[in-house]
DNA sequence: AGCACGCCGACT
DNA sequence: GTCGGCGTGCTC
């Protein structure tokens, strides 16, 4: 404490939905990136110091009465310049109140006095004895010296095939970190954080290594949380939270499953934990590395375009065999396919060729899963003679069935009616698709009464318990055939799996959404890696049947061929033409009111609010303002919800012009509201 | 986000 | 008469 503590003038960000920070009185001794406890009307909230005022705009701002800071909060961390400096960044380009995101920094809860207490399971596992390390296939240790030899802030894309060892190059690349004396951050998608991970983890680093996700209780995160921040752990693994853990004297981040779009937070702060990385990495001056199988095209497109460095590994390790994609055509043309199908009684799902598959996998008692994306809130037409669905002119979405006999386009709000008779053939009566795991299910514990089959979906599975046990069930080999979502198409790990179907590939491709052909290239390299990923030499590779209505989809052929360069050079060129990412930059805005009229009322005002500030400034000529048009689920949680769409070449003005937009948008008809979702991941 | 203020309907 | 519903508005 100094002799003389004056008081003066502080900024800061508070926890309240405000887009601005207040100016409060304290100790000239306090610091910024401190945290306090400020009054805030009636009540007390938490708040960071962000800033001096400057004592001349103190002046005019005579509107408010200064109060003191009450408090400071002794136990939490300072908050560092460039931390904050990032901080800030993420507030700025997603349209959200700082002081809200500081929050994102502390644990739920205050930290534990000293003790002994028992070690989570986690713990537990971690503290496993380090194995050996393995050493490097060339392949990976190039990459790893590549990647090493980079001093300072530099992005790179490691994009690997399933099976060629990316985590090992990981492993690698953080154990160097430690060495030198810095710490790592590890963040993958929620759904691969599981036990198979964490072991690996935990045998290479023993008990250096602190996890966090959404899974634990508070306790247990802020137990985790300042393991890290004390010092007393090394690495954190974590979901894209973890990102916000003040982690001392970080020296490299790595994030697995880069295209992953989980990655995306959808509600609150809608950020993506990839660029938000890339930017911390950036601020923090260290490397990050992104790995996949099959990279986003922003990432790959900042490949490309030398903003990263891309890495390769085309081989898998021990040379396992890549599994055999086969595509089955769902159309019923053939005539001895619709006599094979009456005969074996088989539902319209299930093509002879899966059904025969299935039934060699059983009798040689190995596993089977077979994937539906049944992710259909949205129903599309689609026409059972050709395959074809209506899409809308202007914007390449399939158009969505609203009542009976309306096809909608949810970005722009083009209509059409339907015409009972396929406009591509001329032949056959558009239905909508309509098909669920369950069924499949039912379906097929009818053809194979004696199979032991279970079903993995939302429905199902509903913890990490229910998970866990059915990885054992899987890996004991006691089922025969899964069923499930993409839930099961990600990071799992069966070393029995051998069969892998995909029941309907169109499912994906009809959503209305421009990544839909990314998602079901992505979906099908994911889902081939889970087949036959043992195999030994000499045995047969694991097999993969994609069925389908469009067999000819040139995204199923780059998928069959495994050509991801091909497929990205293809996918590009469609967004290029309509300046969709990352050919161009779009950001969502979402307006929702208790009432039709009222939300309706609200996005014409937001519309004319826009076309307003795009009059009135250049800079946002080049924008365009697509709808407003009603959001693909119109009504959500007694909320109606209307959307509207800016596309623009780059962020720049896109950003500024949202946030314009957002501090023109307070005085809104009542009840209605308006959501800002830049680089939106999820247009549903 | 909270928390208060205020303006309506149902109760002692 | 007042208790309490939640719609509306403000916070240095």
């Amino acid at each position: 404490m100094s002799s003389e503590p004056g008081n003066q003038l502080w900024q800061v960000a508070v926890n309240a939905p405000l887009n601005q920070v207040l100016t409060y009185e304290g100790s000239s001794d306090l610091l910024v990136g401190q945290s306090v406890i400020v009054p805030l009307g009636k009540r007390k909230v938490d708040g960071v110091i962000v800033g001096i005022q400057p004592p001349e705009k103190s002046e005019k701002e005579s509107k408010f009465k200064i109060k003191s800071i009450l408090e400071t909060h002794p136990e939490r961390p300072l908050i560092d310049e460039k931390k904050l400096s990032w901080l800030s960044w993420i507030a700025n380009y997603y349209c959200y109140p700082l002081g809200q995101i500081m929050q994102l920094s502390f644990p739920p809860l205050k930290k534990k006095g000293r003790g002994s207490r028992k070690k989570s399971i986690i713990q537990e596992n971690l503290s496993a004895t380090p194995d050996s390390w393995l050493p490097l296939t060339e392949e990976q240790q190039k990459v790893f010296g590549d990647i090493q030899a980079s001093k300072g802030f530099s992005t790179h894309l490691l994009f690997g095939v399933t099976g060629s060892g990316k985590t090992e190059v990981y492993l690698k690349l953080l154990q160097e970190t430690l060495n030198s004396g810095k710490t790592g951050l590890v963040l993958v998608p929620e759904i691969s954080l599981t036990p198979q991970l964490i072991q690996r983890f935990a045998q290479r680093f023993g008990d250096q290594a602190a996890v966090i996700h959404s899974q634990l209780t508070e306790r247990e995160k802020t137990d985790q949380w300042w393991s890290v921040v004390d010092g007393r752990k090394q690495i954190l693994i974590g979901a894209r939270s973890a990102l916000f853990c003040p982690i001392p004297n970080l020296g490299m981040i790595v994030l697995d499953e880069e295209h992953e779009p989980s990655f995306k937070q959808d509600e609150k702060l809608k950020y993506h934990a990839r660029d938000a990385a890339v930017m911390l990495a950036h601020k923090l001056d260290c490397p990050i590395v992104l790995g996949s199988a099959t990279p986003s095209l922003e990432s790959w497109e900042n490949a490309q375009k030398g903003r990263y460095q891309l890495h390769t590994m085309s081989r898998r390790v021990a040379d396992r065999a890549m599994p055999e994609i086969s595509i089955v055509d769902l159309k019923e043309k053939k005539e001895e396919d619709a006599e094979k199908k009456k005969k074996n009684d088989l539902p319209f799902w299930l093509s002879p060729k899966l059904f025969e598959a299935l039934k060699e996998n059983l009798a040689n008692e190995k596993q089977a899963a077979l994937f539906l994306n049944r992710r259909g809130i949205a129903q599309t037409l689609t026409c059972p003679a050709c395959g074809d669905t209506r899409e809308c002119p202007n914007c390449a979405i399939s158009l969505t069935l609203h009542g009976h006999n309306h096809l909608v386009c949810h970005y722009c709000d083009y209509h059409e009616t339907k015409q009972d008779i396929c406009s591509a053939c001329g032949d056959g009566q558009p239905e909508p698709l309509g098909l669920g795991t369950e069924r499949v299910e039912e379906d097929l514990q009818k053809l194979f009464p004696e199979a032991c089959i279970a079903r993995a979906d939302r429905d199902e599975i509903q913890s990490r318990e229910q998970l866990e046990e059915l990885i054992e069930r899987m890996e004991s080999g006691e089922i025969d055939f899964l069923i499930g979502t993409q839930m099961i198409a990600k990071g799992l790990d069966f070393p029995k799996l051998h069969l892998v179907g995909l029941v309907l590939a169109d499912v994906g491709f009809h959503l209305p959404d421009f990544r839909a052909g990314e998602r079901i290239f992505q979906l099908i390299t994911q889902v081939s890696g889970r087949a036959g990923r043992h195999v030994k030499p000499g045995e047969a590779p694991g097999q993969v049947i994609v069925q389908t209505y469009n067999p000819d989809h040139p995204i199923l052929q780059l998928a069959l061929q495994g050509d991801f360069s091909a497929f990205a050079e293809y996918e590009l060129s469609f967004r290029q033409g309509l300046g969709y990412p990352p050919c161009g930059r779009m950001a969502l805005f979402r307006i929702q009111a208790p009432e039709q009229k009222l939300a309706q009322d609200a996005a014409s005002t937001v519309k004319l609010i826009s076309e307003k500030l795009q009059a009135k400034f250049s800079k946002y000529q080049e924008l365009k303002i697509l709808g407003p048009a009603e959001a693909p689920m119109f009504k959500l949680r007694n909320q109606y919800r209307f959307q509207m769409i800016i596309k623009g070449p780059s962020p720049w003005e896109l950003v500024q012009f949202c946030q314009h937009i957002s501090e023109n948008t307070d005085k809104l008809p009542k009840k209605s509201r308006v959501i800002i979702d830049v680089d939106p991941m999820n247009v549903l």
